[in-house]
RNA sequence: GCGAAGGUGGCGGAAUUGGUAGACGCACUGGAUUUAGGUUCCAGCGCCGCAAGGCUUGGGGGUUCGAGUCCCCCCCUUCGCACCA
C-alpha cells in the first residue's frame, strides 16, 4: 500500500474496478428474485451548455451519495443519466460561432459526460438518452398527436416579445431593459396564432395531490398552490350597448362585497374595447400603442408605473345602474381572466393609487371595526374584510352574505354568478425556433391543419442548420418547409414552430426506466421503476418543471400508459444554489470590473478579521460586493475541472456535502476545500500509512478473538461509545439527508481513532485491535457514498472486502445499543433557568434521589441563597432546575 | 408589485424539534518540527471583565421554571413570476 494518499491513482483503480464489474447496471429483477425494494434515485438532468458548473456536480453528488447510501441498506437502486439537449444556448453559440446547434451540442455531451465520469458518479450509462435525439423526440410528437386527438392540445393566439428590426420573436431572456439583445430595438407585443397544452384541465387535481406529496418541501407545495390560485369569486357583467348591439363588460372578482363601490372600469390594452375607442380617439390610439412596447415579462409589467387613460366608453353599473367610465390601464393583463377589472379604490390599493392619480371618485362601502377612513391616503386595513356600509339594501352583510346577495341579485338579471376561478393558465408550448422538437402538422390551403400520422413519424429535425438571429431557419429551408398533405396528397406546408423545451424534461424521467425500446414511447419496465423515489434538482424548478411533470404523468395515466401511477416523484429535494465572493474595482466613467476570487487575496487581523482585500497580480486593493450565485457576468465562478485535477474526486465530493445542508446555499470556499483535502489524507494516513499499524490491527483481529473485548477496559467503553454515537448520529443525518453532519461524524470517528491508545494496565493488545477494527469498519461505511473512492481503496487493502465483499454491497453498520451506555450520567444544574453547574448521578436514579443531590449541590446552594425553593424541575438524562 | 424561503462567533455551519447555544471545519494566536516557505503535530479561541460574574442566536415585545426553537410587530437578504434551463 501506498503510504501517501495519491488520489488520482486511488480514483482510477476504483473506477476501473466499477466499470470493468458493470457495477452500476440496474435490472428490474434482480437476480435471485431476492425481493430487494426498487428504488429510482434521479437528479434533474443537465442542459449541455459546455462543462459542467458548481450546481452540477453539487445536484449529482447529492444523487450519488443516496444512491449509494441506499444499496447499502438494500435496495435495488437505479441512478440514470441524459441530456436535455434542445435550447436556445445552442442557437446563441451557433450565431456566434457560426456552429450548427447539433454539433455544439454533441460535443458538449462528449466532454460533459467525461467530466461526470471523473467523478465516479453511480450512474447506470446504458440508459443515458438525448432528448434531441429523434428517437426520444419522436415519442413528444406521439403523444402531442394523442393529446390533440382528446382535445388537450388546442390552437389559439398568444402574445410573444416581436423585434421589428431582426424580424423575428425574442425570449424574455433576450429582451434587456425593453429593447432587443442584438438589435438595441423597442420590443414590441405581438398576437400570433400557437398551440396550447389544457394544463387547466387538470387544474383541480393537480392541486388537490399535493396533499399526497408527503415527501416534497413545503415550501414547494405552498408554491404550486399558490401558482395554480384557486379562487373563488364572482364573474360580473357591466352592459353597455354598442353600434346597437347589447353587450357585457366582464370581469372577475373575489371581492363582490365591494361592488358598490366600482367607480370606474379598466381593460387591457389589447381588451376588443380598447381597440374599439382606440379607433376614433387618436391620443387614446397614442396610448394602446405604448402600452405594448415593452416586452411580455410579468415582473416587469407589474413594476411599471400605473397609467390609463378614459376610453370615453360607459358601461352600466350592473346594480345601482349608474354610468361608469371604461379606462385603459397598463396595470390590467390580457392573459389573467377576462383582462378588465371592476375599479374598486376604497377597497384595493392598485385601484386607489390609480385612482388619487386621475382624479377617480373613490367610494368606502366597507366599514373595518369601526376604522377611520380618510381618502388622503391608503391604509392597510382599507383592503380587509368587515362590514357593508353606503352600499344600500347590503348595508350591514359581512363578506359572505353580500357575496351571497350579490351574486344571487346578478343571477337574476343575468349578470353574473358565483364563479371558480384559476391563476393557472394552459400551457403555450410553441416556439418560433429551429432548435426543438418539430410540432407534427402540416397546413394544406384545402384540408387546413393536418396532423402527420403516427407512421410518419418522427418529422425529422435537420440538424446541419445555422441560426442567424432573423427568424427561424426551418422557414427558410425548403426540403423540410414543403411537403405533402397527408389528407389530400396536394403540396402543403410544414409547421416550423417547435416545442416547448419543458416538452422534453416532463417525460424523460419514464423513458429512463425503458431503454432501447423504439417501438413504444415507454413500456412495462416503467410501471416497475415509477414512481421516482427520490428526485433531486435545483429550487429553481420549483414551479414550472415540476407542475409541467405532475400535469405530464397525469396525462399519461388517463392514455393508459402507465396505469396508477398518479404523480411522477415521491420524494424531493430542492438544492441550494453555489454561491461565491464577488470583488471587484470601479474603473470609471461608471464601469465595474470583476475580479475571480481565486485572484484575490485576503488579509486578515489578528482576530481572524478580514482587513483587506488584494488582486494578486497588482498588490492593489478590490472591493468586496458581498455574495452571489457563481455567474459569468460577476467573474465569480470556479471551474470543477480545476478542483478535480488538483484534489480528486473525493475532495471535491467531501466539500460539496460538508460546507452546508442540501436545501441550503453552499458559500465557496478554498480553504474549506483544503480542509476536506487534510481529512482525508489523515484518513488515508492512519489507515495506510504508520508502517501498516492499522493493518496489523485488522488482521490480528482476525485470527484472535477476544471474548469480553468490548468491556476490556474504560479507554476502550469510551472509544466505542464515540464511535457507536457517531455512527448514530450518521445514519440519522444519512436518513434525513443532512450530509454536513454525516461528514464531521466522519471527522469525529477519526480524531477518536487517532486519540485512541486503548489504555494502560492489564489491557489486552487483541481487544484493542478489535476495537480499531470494528471502528475502521464503521468509518468506511459510514463514508463511503460521500467519498467512495478511497473507502473503496482502504477497504479493500485492509481486508474488509475478502472478509466481507465488495464496499458497494456492505450491509449498513449497526449502532451497539451497549456501547452507549453509561453508568453515570452528567445533568446540567440551573437555578431559575440559569446554568450554575453540573452533577454527576448513577444511570438508575430515580427523580427524587436526582432532585436531593441537586438541592444539596454545592453549585446550587450559592445561588440559591438560602431561599425558598418554590419548584425543582427534573428533566430525565437532561437537567435539573430549580426555581426560587 | 405578487408568491416563497432565510437571518446563530471573524467565516461555513451544529443544536435528534421547548431543556448545557456555538458540535465539526475554516480563519486567527502561541508553541514544536523544518535551512526557509509550505506540510505536519500540540495548545488556545463567542463578546465584555483582573476576577467574581455579566451579556449573546437580525431588532422590539410576549408566553414559559426554561425560547435560536412557540406567538405578535418591524428590518434586511435570496429565489420564482409562465419564451433561460
Amino acid at each position: 500500500m501506498q503510504p501517501q494518499y495519491d488520489p488520482e491513482a486511488v480514483e482510477r483503480e476504483a473506477q476501473e474496478h466499477w466499470e470493468r464489474s458493470f457495477a452500476f447496471r440496474a435490472t428490474e429483477e434482480p437476480p435471485g428474485g431476492d425481493g430487494r425494494p426498487k428504488f429510482y434515485c434521479l437528479s434533474m438532468f443537465p442542459y449541455p451548455s459546455g462543462k459542467l458548473h458548481m450546481g452540477h456536480v453539487r445536484n449529482y453528488t447529492i444523487g450519488d451519495v443516496m444512491t449509494r447510501f441506499h444499496r447499502m441498506r438494500g435496495h435495488n437502486v437505479m441512478q440514470p443519466m441524459g441530456w436535455d439537449a434542445f435550447g436556445l444556448p445552442a442557437e446563441n453559440a451557433a450565431m456566434a460561432n457560426g456552429v450548427p446547434p447539433a454539433k455544439w451540442t454533441y460535443d458538449n455531451i462528449a466532454y460533459m459526460k467525461k467530466q461526470l465520469r471523473s467523478l465516479g458518479f453511480a450512474i447506470d450509462w446504458e440508459r443515458e438518452l438525448a432528448t434531441c435525439s429523434p428517437e426520444y423526440y419522436r415519442w413528444n410528437q406521439w403523444l402531442f398527436l394523442r393529446m390533440l386527438e382528446r382535445g388537450l392540445v388546442y390552437k389559439k393566439t398568444g402574445t410573444v416579445n416581436w423585434d421589428p428590426v431582426d424580424q423575428t420573436v425574442l425570449a424574455n431572456e433576450q429582451v434587456i431593459d425593453g429593447r432587443g439583445w442584438r438589435t438595441g430595438a423597442v420590443v414590441e407585443k405581438r398576437e400570433i396564432p400557437m398551440y396550447y397544452m389544457r394544463i387547466t384541465a387538470y387544474a383541480e387535481e393537480l392541486l388537490a395531490a399535493l396533499d399526497t406529496l408527503t415527501g416534497w418541501p413545503e415550501r414547494v407545495k405552498t408554491m404550486q398552490a399558490n401558482w395554480i390560485g384557486k379562487s373563488h369569486g364572482v364573474t360580473i357583467g357591466f352592459p353597455y350597448e354598442l353600434g346597437g348591439e347589447k353587450k357585457q363588460l366582464r370581469v372577475f372578482t373575489t371581492r363582490a362585497d365591494t361592488l358598490m363601490g366600482a367607480t370606474f372600469c379598466a381593460v387591457a390594452a389589447e381588451h376588443p374595447l380598447a381597440a374599439h375607442a382606440a379607433k376614433s380617439d387618436r391620443k387614446l390610439a397614442a396610448f394602446v400603442e405604448e402600452c405594448k412596447r415593452g416586452s411580455v415579462m410579468e415582473a416587469e409589467l407589474a413594476q411599471l408605473d400605473k397609467k390609463g387613460m378614459p376610453t370615453g366608453l360607459f358601461v352600466t353599473h350592473p346594480i345601482s345602474g349608474e354610468k361608469i367610465e371604461v379606462w385603459v390601464g397598463n396595470y390590467v393583463l390580457m392573459a389573467y381572466g377576462e383582462g378588465a377589472v371592476m375599479g374598486v379604490p376604497g377597497h384595493d390599493e392598485r385601484d386607489f393609487a390609480f385612482a388619487m392619480k386621475y382624479g377617480l371618485r373613490i367610494r368606502p362601502v366597507i366599514d373595518v371595526e369601526g376604522r377611520p377612513y380618510s381618502t388622503d391616503a391608503w391604509q392597510p386595513w382599507y383592503a380587509d374584510y368587515g362590514k357593508c356600509v353606503n352600499s344600500g339594501k347590503y348595508d350591514g352583510l359581512d363578506y359572505q352574505g353580500a357575496v351571497d346577495a350579490i351574486a344571487a341579485d346578478l343571477k337574476k338579471k343575468n349578470l353574473g354568478d358565483k364563479q371558480v376561478t384559476w391563476r393557472l393558465r394552459d400551457w403555450g408550448i410553441s416556439r418560433q425556433r429551429y432548435w426543438g422538437t418539430p410540432i407534427p402538422i402540416v397546413h394544406c390551403d384545402a384540408c387546413g391543419d393536418v396532423p402527420v400520422p403516427d407512421d410518419r413519424l418522427p418529422v425529422v429535425l435537420p440538424e446541419n442548420l445555422v441560426p442567424d438571429g432573423t427568424g427561424n431557419p426551418l422557414a427558410k429551408t425548403p426540403s423540410f418547409l414543403n411537403c405533402q398533405c397527408p389528407n389530400c396528397g396536394k403540396p402543403a406546408k410544414r409547421e416550423t414552430d417547435t416545442m416547448d423545451t419543458f416538452v422534453d424534461s416532463s417525460w424523460y424521467y419514464l423513458r429512463f426506466a425503458c431503454p432501447g425500446q423504439n417501438q413504444s414511447m415507454i413500456d412495462g419496465r416503467a410501471k416497475y421503476w415509477m414512481a421516482v423515489d427520490q428526485y433531486i434538482g435545483g429550487i429553481e424548478h420549483a414551479i414550472l418543471h415540476l407542475l409541467y411533470s405532475r400535469f405530464w404523468t397525469k396525462v399519461m395515466r388517463d392514455l393508459g400508459l402507465i396505469p396508477g401511477v398518479d404523480e411522477p416523484f415521491t420524494r424531493l429535494l430542492t438544492q441550494g444554489m453555489v454561491l461565491n465572493e464577488i470583488f471587484y474595482r470601479k474603473t470609471g466613467e461608471g464601469r465595474v470590473a470583476y475580479y475571480n476570487p481565486a485572484d484575490v487575496e485576503v488579509k486578515h487581523d489578528e482576530k481572524g478579521q478580514r482587513v483587506s482585500a488584494v488582486l494578486k497580480s497588482d498588490g492593489r486593493p478590490v472591493e468586496s460586493d458581498g455574495i452571489g450565485t457563481m455567474s459569468k457576468s460577476k467573474n465569480n465562478g470556479v471551474d470543477p475541472q480545476d478542483l478535480i485535477e488538483k484534489y480528486g474526486a473525493d475532495t471535491a465530493r467531501l466539500f460539496m456535502m460538508f460546507a452546508s445542508p442540501p436545501e441550503q446555499t453552499l458559500e465557496w470556499s478554498d480553504s474549506g476545500v483544503e480542509g476536506g483535502s487534510r481529512f482525508l489524507r489523515r484518513l488515508w494516513f492512519y489507515a495506510a500509512g504508520r508502517g501498516g499499524d492499522a493493518a496489523n490491527h485488522v488482521a490480528i483481529s482476525t485470527f484472535v478473538r477476544v471474548k469480553d473485548w468490548t468491556t476490556e477496559n474504560p479507554a476502550i467503553r469510551e472509544f466505542r461509545r464515540e464511535i457507536h454515537l457517531a455512527l448514530k448520529q450518521a445514519s440519522y443525518d444519512y436518513e434525513r439527508t443532512q450530509y454536513n453532519t454525516v461528514v464531521s461524524a466522519c471527522m469525529k470517528m477519526l480524531n477518536s481513532l487517532e486519540g485512541f491508545s486503548g489504555g494502560t494496565g492489564k489491557t489486552s493488545i487483541n481487544a484493542v485491535s478489535q476495537a480499531i477494527t470494528e471502528a475502521l469498519g464503521i468509518l468506511f461505511r459510514v463514508l463511503y457514498p460521500i467519498a467512495p473512492h478511497i473507502t473503496h481503496a482502504l477497504w479493500k487493502d485492509l481486508g474488509y472486502a475478502a472478509k466481507h465483499g465488495d464496499l458497494l454491497d456492505a450491509p449498513w453498520p449497526e449502532v451497539d445499543a451497549a456501547a452507549l451506555e453509561q453508568d453515570e450520567i452528567e445533568l446540567v444544574l440551573q437555578v431559575n433557568g440559569k446554568l450554575r453547574g453540573h452533577m454527576k448521578a448513577p444511570k438508575a436514579a430515580g427523580r427524587e434521589q436526582i432532585e436531593r443531590l441537586a438541592l444539596a449541590h454545592e453549585a446550587v446552594v450559592r445561588f440559591t441563597g438560602g431561599q425558598a425553593v418554590k419548584k425543582v424541575v427534573v428533566v430525565p438524562g437532561r437537567l435539573v432546575n430549580v426555581v426560587v
